[in-house]
DNA sequence: GTCTATAGCGGGATAGAC
DNA sequence: GTCTATCCCGCTATAGAC
């Protein structure tokens, strides 16, 4: 077992306290423990909470684009936003998380800078994501018309991000999927 | 100027701070700054930090009740989920608060016991209202029929409470707005 | 009811040995 | 790359004078 994927684990374990416990409310401490490695050595790999914030976000911008990039081609916009959806869903299962976006624009006024950044780039890059298949689906006929694309892909990530936190709070990872349902109605034909 | 309202301006800041920054980071600190007292001073209103974040919740229950035991009995339903969309503008149009149930939802893990307590019934609180309004709604014809009104409940909670926060995020009060227009849309005939 | 003073803790971060 | 030791800060909360 290499100590080489410590930087990793670093990272992997940051988001998992970020999603659970928020990014205000965790600390290197939180880390160590169960890395079993001390405070100081988090430091080696990433020299500050704020670098710390900001690979995280990084590292979900990349997935993204990744999981994009590994979709079929041969998907239908419906298909893929259900696959967007459903995605969103393993965090409702686990109970205890919420979305990355959630959780950070909730502790906006508070973020450092370059978290801050990450943060509205993602979220950016994902309504993107969201206006193209909106607009494929509206021109191959499967979705509906009516309110712009860009005000449609703001209502659907308002919507699941709220789901997430509801959910969470009255622990009913169900309330996630009953919202998933109700924004396919609203957009599908 | 009497001052006994002490202890309502704390809670008053309280609530703002909490909005703005959120519960884990706002501190005794802030409002004494603003108040012009000693942070120990606070202590003798609100005995601990959990008392006040409770005390804040609380604030807002009645304020709600009292809301709603004002409204015209003669408003339709449909007047009723306008003005009760349109309260949450008041936040969106400030610019740097989100509304009381999204900041404490995405610090839920976070939260002392008493909070908790709260959140949960102040959101319960809010829920049974629209439940109540949506099932006026479609019996006198003016809202849609379709999902169980609980689940179009937890739609609208979660639309708005997420739109609040993106709003923030972008700096941008009017998706807020835009939201509102697709839940108008979705409920109403 | 407000003050000063302080206890006690945990946070992020750094220095320097190994 | 990990460790120990330490610094400095801000937090919640308490004690006790006025």
């Amino acid at each position: 077992m290499e100590k080489t994927d410590t930087k990793q684990n670093i990272l992997t374990l940051a988001q998992e306290f970020i999603q659970v416990r928020g990014y205000n409310a965790f600390s290197y401490q939180d880390i160590s423990d169960r890395l079993k490695i001390q405070k100081a050595s988090i430091h080696h790999h990433y020299h500050s909470k704020e670098d710390l914030g900001a690979e995280v976000m990084e590292a979900a911008r990349v997935r993204f684009m990744d999981w994009n990039a590994s979709l079929d081609a041969s998907l239908t916009p419906s298909q893929r936003l259900d696959l967007f959806l459903e995605s969103l869903n393993a965090w409702a299962k686990q109970k205890d998380r919420i979305c990355l976006t959630g959780i950070f624009s909730a502790e906006w006024n508070t973020l450092p800078p370059k978290v801050k950044k990450k943060v509205d780039e993602f979220q950016m890059i994902r309504r993107q994501w969201l206006v193209k298949t909106l607009e494929a689906g509206r021109k191959s006929g499967e979705f509906k018309g009516g309110k712009p694309v860009e005000e449609q892909a703001i209502f659907i990530q308002s919507a699941i991000q709220g789901a997430l936190q509801i959910a969470r709070l009255q622990e009913k990872p169900s309330h996630y999927l009953a919202v998933v349902e109700q924004v396919k109605e609203m957009v599908k034909k």
